[in-house]
DNA sequence: GTCCGACCGTA
DNA sequence: TTACGGTCGGACG
């Protein structure tokens, strides 16, 4: 090494960190595993290396080094036993991340710097001298203050985040002291994140008062006594050893032993194929290819290299000495197939000052979004190929962008693409560190006006078929994260165009995982709740009611403001709620069972299923003539002409004209003519209410499901597409609607007749897979009750076994009103019983219904101990968990409302039931196309529905008897490996040619 | 046109 | 006694 010479000393560790905070939180490879610090650390070394010369630096590197620290346990620790004590632990992602940027640095064929007992600053500072003991220039890549002590006229620092050169007048102007000096003004001041002690009460701007005062803290220590300000005066004798010890912590040891000499230090040339061989590992899409570029290589050719991962706590990064294992929650650690995580409890500590937790990150998100302000005129809207391709490649760059389109239609089915917008965070030098803009890209906007043919395309807009193409690469792209708020409608409509987004956030999902029970989780409400901002309505936009127009025809300039918005929005939601999932233990949460099941219900609802036309017109003319043959009847036993579907009218006949008995009253103070009061005047004997609740019968099945369904059918597929809801029940069930095909009838014979509409295509089976009893299942696991466990390994009937406990009635003979009773109480059960309930439930006085409860837990105390300590949970922490994880919020828990707060409490012990039960079927809906696929049946294995235990499938004729025991299996399974359950899950299943028939 | 309550279909 | 969505009537504007 020799004069001219310039040695680049890269600070590793600092970069690791700042590579983590600059870039989207979680950014993640396809298997899970975290890369987004080695993504960022990658791309800040490869534009040092390829940039230098156009930096702020302007030279290029002779010699360079990557310099990291080994651990936390370094001479300092000896000196001082709480230095750096308060640090905790690095964020769990980052954990993997430390061995990852080891290696690729070596991948980078750069020197890979660490020396036991030492940290990064110290091999720093000893390479820093000698490299300027021998002439040549250095930099230091580092923007902490802890190495501006080392700046001479020789040595420069960088802040490449800042792209900005740090020499003496710099330190001077930011510290008010010359570097040589920074040694005793660390000392005075002292580091709150390292517990570095210092002077108390001294600050950076009195110790560099002090420093020109007095020279150096020696001359300060003996002169002390001159000090005017009294208490000042004081501190600084009493805390003298303190600041003489800190000095002593913040001094850089330039004496470290090196293993490879300053001058070996000599930057070699890349190794092209060995750098793409580890990016391809890591899945780094754009960097390989702006390597392949650089070094001409061809990417194609070159394999991704085999690189160990360090999951726990081998990987060894600053600090792992103080790493805690995460406290597991409930059940075992979730594994499937690559990473491990644990669904664990929140930690509720608070963070040490100055140190860095995944709650902080989510803190201090959420803090700097709450107040940022939205500029609409900053909103652009692209018309030309070549500014689209610009911002893809802007896309590509940045690795995550909000995403949005505008369509003709809520229905995904039947919509038409019209435009789409997409936000781009720059990580600029904003307060909140990022910098959002967005575009509209108006693709099949018409005129308003119309010629002859009834309205022309709008001038200026990219055509379809120049857009889509690249629309498609970037949905399809793995290395863009597309963020979207209820991302199920846009991934259904692109699938419709033939495009597969891949690699995707869901904010909506996202807020539900979160916060289940505390809210809507619509774009509007969220936006409001965390951005402060309340979105341009669509209604402002497209009209509404009747003055509604199709956004085909809004004006463009009017849906830029409107679309972009949105995607914007949708960005600055994810990054507030992103974070918060690991800071609240919930990823896990998220990427198993909430995530996976979106593309799973979108291929569903494209399926669809056939309904038959014929079946239902057939059914809706005999509903028909059922129902106006009661009407007469009904008329004439009443003596006049009402409308018997109001409930109004029909109550003033019966308990106001008629003057019946036994009526009771709804919360508005009208007559109650629900089923229930009309069969218990139907029990004593009254032709009229038993023909009243025929009719109602009768018209319910015809209004809302003969009449209704056929209107449906959609005019391509023949078929129907219900739309399931990821996010609209508490629990974690899934809705269905547009039609609901969760609430087609079953229980009654004429219902049931529906069920037979619902047809497989010829040549195919609809096949009904059920859970048998998957609640009380859920139960008898999560409360442990051994008579319960033990009768569902012997496979006996679980009512049946209740009376036999309860009453001391033999299963044997039993009489079928004692097995409904105990049935009725094993449902109480599960729904939060109280003796209100039970006792309407089976028409009973409360005090009996008192009694059987009394009784049910003397037998099962298992269950009583099992709702106590739910509740107790529920109230202490305002929310309850399924056995894998979600959590679901009970904000009204204390409500000193006390039907509020009974209300609250049924619901918080149902819900871990209802919602356990609901994570099972999950489970086995996302695993169940991969199964199929395995077996060679895909797509010759259809699943098209979901009925919150059951899956219907729609399955070729020869392939029946391959699918049943796979789909069986998946779904009895489903819990494993995750967790093993203390009962076995059980499943039906049947093959038939309509829906009826399979059940 | 829009909203809400009553009612009823499912698990 | 839990969790939903759809239809209707009726009141509001």
């Amino acid at each position: 090494m020799k004069k001219g010479d310039h040695l680049f000393l890269v600070d590793g560790s600092g970069f690791i960190f700042r590579a983590f905070h600059a870039l989207p939180p979680l950014t993640r490879k396809s298997d899970g595993l975290p890369v987004g610090a080695v993504s960022g650390f990658c791309n800040m070394l490869w534009k040092l290396l390829t940039e230098a010369r156009d930096t702020s630096v302007g030279v290029t590197p002779t010699h360079l080094a990557v310099i990291f620290d080994y651990s936390s346990k370094t001479f300092r620790k000896d000196l001082y036993d709480a230095y750096k004590a308060n640090r905790s632990a690095p964020p769990e992602e980052l954990i993997p991340q430390f061995g990852l940027i080891r290696q690729a640095t070596r991948a980078f064929n750069l020197p890979c710097i660490e020396t036991e007992g030492f940290e990064a600053d110290d091999i720093i500072a000893t390479y820093a001298r000698q490299a300027e003991a021998l002439g040549a220039d250095v930099t230091i890549v580092s923007s902490d203050k802890d190495l501006m002590q080392l700046v001479t006229d020789n040595v420069h620092m960088y802040d490449s985040m800042k792209d900005k050169q740090i020499g003496i007048p710099d330190v001077i102007e930011k510290w008010g002291v010359p570097p040589e000096k920074m040694i005793d003004l660390q000392a005075m001041t002292g580091d709150s994140v390292d517990n570095v002690p210092g002077i108390p009460g001294i600050g950076p701007k009195t110790a560099a008062t002090l420093l020109a005062e007095y020279g150096d803290l020696d001359t300060l220590l003996e002169r002390a006594t001159e000090i005017k300000q009294e208490k000042r005066r004081q501190t600084i004798i009493e805390n003298a050893d303190k600041a003489r010890l800190s000095r002593e912590l913040v001094k850089l040891r330039t004496d470290v032993p090196l293993e490879l000499a300053v001058a070996d230090l000599i930057l070699e040339a890349q190794d092209g194929p060995k750098l793409i061989g580890f990016l391809k590992a890591m899945q780094f899409t754009s960097l390989t290819r702006r390597v392949a570029e650089a070094c001409e290589c061809d990417a194609g050719a070159i394999d991704a290299v085999d690189v160990p991962v360090e999951w726990g706590a081998n990987a060894h990064g600053p600090d792992l000495d103080v790493a805690e294992p995460a406290p597991v929650a409930g059940g075992t650690p979730e594994v499937v197939g690559d990473a491990v995580s644990v669904p664990a409890k929140v930690n509720g500590s608070a963070a040490p000052e100055g140190s860095f937790t995944p709650s902080d990150f989510a803190k201090s998100r959420a803090d700097a979004f709450a107040s940022l302000p939205f500029d609409h005129s900053r909103y652009v809207t692209i018309r030309d190929v070549a500014t689209l391709d610009k911002w893809i490649a802007d896309a590509r760059e940045t690795g995550v962008i909000g995403f949005d389109t505008e369509t003709t239609s809520l229905d995904a089915m039947q919509a038409e693409l019209v435009g789409f917008s997409m936000a781009i965070a720059d990580n600029a030098k904003s307060p909140t560190g990022v910098n959002i803009r967005a575009v509209y890209v108006p693709l099949g906007h018409k005129t308003g006006v119309g010629d002859l043919l009834g309205g022309g395309m709008a001038e200026n807009q990219i055509a379809m078929r120049d857009a889509l193409p690249r629309l498609k690469a970037l949905l399809e792209d793995q290395s863009v994260l597309k963020v979207a708020q209820n991302l199920k409608y846009d991934y259904l409509l692109m699938k419709r165009y033939g495009v597969e987004t891949k690699n995707f956030d869901d904010t909506m999902l996202i807020s539900y995982v979160l916060d289940a029970g505390t809210g809507a989780h619509g774009m509007d409400p969220l936006s409001e709740k965390f951005l402060n901002h309340k979105p341009i309505a669509y209604k402002d936009v497209a009209g509404s009611g009747k003055s509604n127009i199709s956004f085909d025809l809004v004006d463009i300039d009017r849906a830029t403001h409107y679309a972009a918005e949105d995607a914007d929005v949708t960005l600055r939601l994810w990054m507030v709620l992103k974070p918060r999932l690991a800071a609240e233990k919930l990823t896990t949460v998220y990427e198993r069972l909430e995530r996976p099941l979106l593309p799973v219900l979108a291929h569903m609802e494209e399926r669809g299923i056939t309904v038959d036309r014929q079946i239902l017109s057939r059914l809706s003319g005999e509903l028909a003539q059922g129902a106006a043959r009661l009407e007469d009847e009904i008329y004439q036993l009443a003596g006049e002409r009402f409308n018997i579907g109001s409930p109004k009218q029909l109550g003033d006949i019966l308990f106001g004209k008629m003057g019946l008995a036994g009526g009771s009253k709804t919360k508005t103070g009208q007559w109650s003519t629900s089923a229930s009061v009309l069969e218990d005047l139907a029990a004593a004997g009254l032709e009229l209410p038993r023909k009243i609740v025929d009719w109602r019968q009768l018209t319910k099945l015809k209004s809302t499901y003969t009449d209704a369904l056929p209107g449906y059918v959609h005019p391509q597929t023949k078929r129907v597409h219900t739309s399931y809801s990821l996010a609209s029940t508490t629990t974690g069930r899934l809705s269905s609607s547009e039609p609901n095909l969760q609430n087609i009838p079953v229980r009654t014979a004429e219902g049931r007749k529906i069920r037979t509409a619902f047809i497989s295509t010829p040549g195919h089976k609809l096949i009904s897979a059920d859970y048998s009893q998957i609640e009380l299942r859920v139960l008898a696991h999560v409360a442990e009750i051994p008579q319960l466990t033990q009768a569902f390994a012997d496979g006996i009937d679980i009512h049946a076994m209740t009376a036999s406990e309860m009453f001391g009635v033999p299963v044997e003979g039993m009489p079928s009103e004692v097995r409904r009773r105990a049935k009725a109480i094993n449902f109480g059960i599960i729904y939060g019983i109280s003796a209100f309930g039970l006792a309407n439930q089976l028409s009973i006085e409360r005090s009996e219904a008192g009694d059987y409860i009394k009784r049910y837990f003397e037998r099962f105390p298992g269950i009583r101990d099992y709702m106590d300590s739910t509740k107790q949970q529920a109230r202490d922490k305002g929310y309850v968990e399924t056995i894998f994880g979600r959590r679901i919020n009970y904000p009204e828990i204390r409500s000193s409302n006390p039907s509020v707060r009974a209300f609250n409490e049924r619901a918080a012990i149902n819900a871990p039931i209802q919602g356990s039960a609901a994570d099972v079927i999950r489970r086995a809906m996302i695993k169940m196309e991969p199964a199929l696929a395995e077996a060679g049946l895909s797509e010759r294995v259809r699943m098209l529905l979901q009925v919150h235990d059951e899956l219907i499938f729609e399955v070729e004729d020869e392939d029946v008897d391959k699918a049943m025991p796979i789909i069986v299996s998946v779904m009895e399974n489903a819990t494993m490996p995750a967790l093993e359950m203390r009962v076995p899950l059980k499943v039906d299943a049947r093959a038939a040619t309509n829906w009826d028939e399979a059940h």
